[in-house]
DNA sequence: AAAGTGACGTGGT
DNA sequence: TACCACGCCACTT
């Protein structure tokens, strides 16, 4: 395949690239950090077709640090595996203590 | 080329 | 305070 066009989606893979291990962000957060946080669906929409390459799609919950996008990973609790794996507690796909694992692209980016 | 899709967020009731 | 409905905009077909 050709090297993508750069696009709005690879703005959204490098961020979620830069989620630091055991830690977790929101799509808001990273559709804010790109200057379009009325487009935190698209950046969902992103994971979505982000299946394949590496980025670490299991980093990214909504705004609540609720699961949503576990559907879409293998398996059934993949996606909350992954998380657990680096440290992260999950219940009921919710994450707990969501405030304290948050990592905002925003601030920790911001001269980048 | 046009229309539909979607792993969200916010505001109003 | 919690739930419902609308808006948003790049990507795919």
């Amino acid at each position: 395949m050709l090297p993508e066009t750069p696009s709005f989606f690879e703005r959204v893979y490098v961020v979620v690239r830069q989620i630091p291990y055991g830690k977790v962000t929101s799509y808001g957060a990273i559709a804010n950090y790109l200057g379009a946080k009325q487009s935190s669906r698209l950046v969902g929409y992103a994971m979505n077709n982000s299946h394949g390459k590496d980025v670490p799609a299991h980093r990214v919950v909504n705004r609540k640090g609720l699961l949503t996008g576990k559907h879409h990973f293998e398996g059934t609790n993949l996606m909350q595996q992954l998380l657990e794996s680096e440290g992260i507690v999950v219940v009921e796909n919710q994450i707990q203590e969501f405030d304290k694992v948050f990592w905002n692209p925003s601030e920790e980016l911001r001269n980048l």
